[in-house]
DNA sequence: CCGCATCCCCTTCGATACTG
DNA sequence: CAGTATCGAAGGGGATGCGG
């Protein structure tokens, strides 16, 4: 039965190189910062360490559970500072580390190319659906 | 009842919020490129146009699916072209159109960053949850 | 003030089967 | 060879309420 065999092969080489993907570090990383939130919170901490409630004022598309987890990830990952002050009311203040503004540039080139090509990409689109209704 | 006129602000505060997010350039674009399979594709054309079964064969941890609809999007952005050429069997080619091409070396500045500093990231992971189950 | 836990919707993606 | 169509499972993310 050629057919499954094909089928079997290709269920292999599929996990094959997911679990390559899984241990490439671009990839991995990639993952991180093209994270919804990631690069909101990372641009709003470049501008100096916030408290909580600030970037949740700053950052008022994201629900309190998103803004959590992302700083939770972020922390993790060693790209931001959580310090907590136990006064009553707790305070706790974000700030990024060195290697957290290390990827800013980074990110700024992201934002470079996307803001001088963002009319051709734009542009692009609107002639491929142009092209789709006509057809 | 305060209560609920808190919640609306917040309400309307998101909206307003994702409104501008919908229409910020570095946002949609970092949405693209971010995708999972986005920057394989470009990649693996960066070394020359590739028939679609070439792709499939290359990036062998993406269904059909996945793969067909990363290229439509490419496409319809202006970053990939595809040329049908309608022999029998019918062969279609994708290349990187010049509007592509640009965007590389942002990945690959993305790329970099990560080999770099991945390490840094594994280690702050581990310290991260060494304190956790210590804790 | 900060954050975790629960519930629930709704999108996303893979598997499979079928067309030109 | 290069797709398209349909279905079902899985998980992201919002709303809400409680705890420190």
């Amino acid at each position: 039965m050629p057919t499954l065999t094909a089928t079997a092969r290709r269920n292999e080489a599929r996990e094959t190189y997911n679990a390559f993907l899984a241990t490439c570090p671009a990839h991995q990383l990639l993952a991180r910062i093209s994270d919804k939130w990631v690069s909101l919170v990372l641009s709003a901490l470049s501008n100096g360490p916030m408290r909580y409630s600030d970037l949740s004022r700053k950052i008022a598309g994201a629900s309190q559970k998103m803004l959590t987890q992302t700083l939770r990830t972020l922390e993790r990952d060693g790209l931001v500072s959580r310090e907590v002050t136990p006064s009553v009311p707790v305070r706790v203040d974000y700030a990024l580390t060195e290697l957290g503004a290390s990827l800013m540039p980074v990110i700024r080139a992201v934002k470079d190319w996307s803001e001088r090509n963002i009319t051709s990409v734009l542009a692009a689109r609107q002639s491929y659906d142009l092209g789709a209704t006509s057809r």
